[in-house]
DNA sequence: TTTATTGTGATACAATATATCATTTCAAGT
DNA sequence: ACTTGAAATGATATATTGTATCACAATAAA
């Protein structure tokens, strides 16, 4: 037995990971979540899912659009932003407010937002589920007698690869 | 000689609050960190930031328009936005991206993001200022190879007022 | 099979933000 | 005071993101 499965979760996606894997895993972990929940995971939602988790960068719903669009489907907005509410609702996709774009769910099973680690180089975006962070949050807020309900966590910066890659020119 | 200038500021702004106060202060603030730098504060731009500072709860680019337009001043979207980047620049005032909305800001001295705490009930934004928080973040990122430059924290809950008068409701 | 619910298609529109070019204002130097 | 270059503003057009709404189709339940 190689790493448990949550234990990869906790990891900023590296670029040489298997991405075919992570599409699996995630339209089993939707197909689980929709039929334990009487959800209907249609057509035209698992498209919508398919086209987000093509890769682990944040996409817009426009861009969706013309993604579908490109497989032949007639799409409106609408459309698109109907299949993202139910993905959303059912913790399957979530929305980057800081980029108005949206990236598919590691577990859908909880439905709790993460923390996101967005690279500025590559696009790519990490979550994390993090408590200590919830905590701090908390606590922070709790001094001012503020009860927090939904904390929002958009982290920008760079990770390991492009941090990596900036250093080497500096360095040389 | 009463609490110090930087203790209230830890504090969720309340309702009963001298808020001409907080205009007044915005404004020595505002001036003085612009003529350190030799930034220019004009006209415009000061009536864009006395919009902001009304209150302290978020506002939209175009509903400052609006009252741009009611006093009487010619303006287009682009003259908003400017003024705004202008002000954000110096750290007078800070974007929401959770609200596409627009907030003042107490410390412009150093240009840092807060922790902003948005209250569902009354709008009323707070803004914190904790390492703790942030440092929570970037331990939390580092394990992932992460490395932080912004983090974005936008936290909605009550505040302790609409709190208490949700919990009055239910007690009673 | 009928009926109620849920999902989709399609059109129009609202809200937020940017691109670009022309004009004005301002401050610095002469 | 005059010139000049930079910064700020005016003005128009357009891009991007997100909703409202009505008609119709598919599905599940009765």
């Amino acid at each position: 037995m190689s790493a448990s499965p949550n234990e990869h979760r906790a990891l900023f996606p590296d670029q040489g990971h298997d991405h075919d894997e992570c599409m699996e895993e995630a339209f089993a972990r939707a197909e689980r979540v929709c039929s334990d929940r009487g959800a209907r995971l249609t057509d035209l939602r698992r498209a919508v899912l398919e086209v987000v988790w093509r890769n682990h960068n944040p996409i817009g719903a426009y861009e969706i659009l013309d993604n579908l669009k490109e497989e032949g489907r007639r799409a409106a907005p609408m459309t698109v932003y109907r299949a993202l509410d139910f993905l959303m609702e059912n913790g399957l996709v979530h929305r980057l407010a800081s980029q108005n774009a949206f990236l598919g769910c590691d577990r859908p099973e909880h439905t709790h937002r993460g923390q996101f680690l967005i690279c500025r180089g590559c696009g790519v975006v990490g979550e994390l589920s993090d408590d200590g962070i919830v905590n701090a949050i908390r606590d922070s807020a709790r001094k001012t007698g503020f009860c927090v309900e939904t904390p929002m966590v958009e982290v920008t910066g760079l990770c390991r690869q492009c941090a990596g890659e900036a250093s080497a020119h500096t360095d040389e």
